[in-house]
DNA sequence: GGTGTAAATGAGAAAGGTTTTCATTTATAT
DNA sequence: ATATAAATGAAAACCTTTCTCATTTACACC
């Protein structure tokens, strides 16, 4: 029952953010672009704004039900929140993307912080490269 | 003199390039938005139109004279290349840019695409943080 | 030093993703 | 059922960056 979900980070439960919650369940893309969300909104016959889904999109990354890249120069693209860092390989041909964990890399970068007397709240980390797909066509 | 540096690049030799290329090299703020840039132009009382410093500063990059960072969703910020790979640490409270070489971290993301299949061809990585100044005020 | 031509420039329009505005609708507390 | 604060949709605005196109300029050649 998603609707505990929202009222428990104080959202009302409205018609958009339920679908947009569903979307984002169910979809086999687990990162979708604000536009992505939209269209499948659309095929699933639900006519809601895409300011709505901006907003709505905003609202969850605020409240820790998802969360946003910001991928180079582009647009932003929104994955469910699952508890657990991780970073991403995107492929520069087919636009795939792909999630991996690495301890030594955290740990690097905190040490690095550290070094230089900054007080680390996040961090950004993308590899670009062609993925195996795309490296044989 | 900087007329050969670009005349090697094959570019022509204009004012507004000489401009562009005199701010990086004597600006104290090693990395510069195009607004930054166009800025610094006026201030010293060239009339160059923003098109302009966007566009040599793109050629420059495809030069190799300068690189080009794109932070989270905002504009890009760009620096004078000096043929050393680095990564940055952003203050989050005053857009202090510091930088940094960690070469663990830069095998380990060698090795991630190894094994996730990826010919990997770029990566980007930015530290969020407060900085030493910031956290005492 | 002139001349021709391709390249560069400036101004403004356009692009593309995202946010804001504001009138209308809706969720929810009472 | 009612009141009220919040949410929505549609369109306009925003912001950075790129493009268009008329005009100017750099530079190869005579
Ligand atoms: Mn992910
Ligand atoms: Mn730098
Ligand atoms: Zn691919
Ligand atoms: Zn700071």
């Amino acid at each position: 029952m998603e609707s505990q979900d929202l009222r428990k980070v104080g959202l009302k439960v409205t018609l958009p953010r339920l679908k947009v919650l569903e979307i984002l369940e169910t979809t086999d893309h687990r990162h979708m672009s604000a536009e992505d969300v939209y269209k499948a909104l659309l095929e699933m016959g639900e006519e809601i704004g895409l300011a709505t889904v901006y907003r709505v999109l905003t609202q969850f990354e605020d409240a820790g039900l998802v969360s946003r890249l910001s991928i180079d120069g582009g647009h932003a693209v929104f994955e469910l929140e699952d508890g657990s860092h991780h970073d991403h390989l995107l492929c520069v041909r087919c636009n795939r993307i792909e999630e991996f964990v690495d301890d030594v890399i955290e740990q690097r970068q905190r040490a690095i912080a550290v070094e230089k007397g900054f007080e680390m709240t996040d961090h950004s980390l993308y590899i670009y490269g062609i993925c195996r797909h795309c490296q044989s066509s």
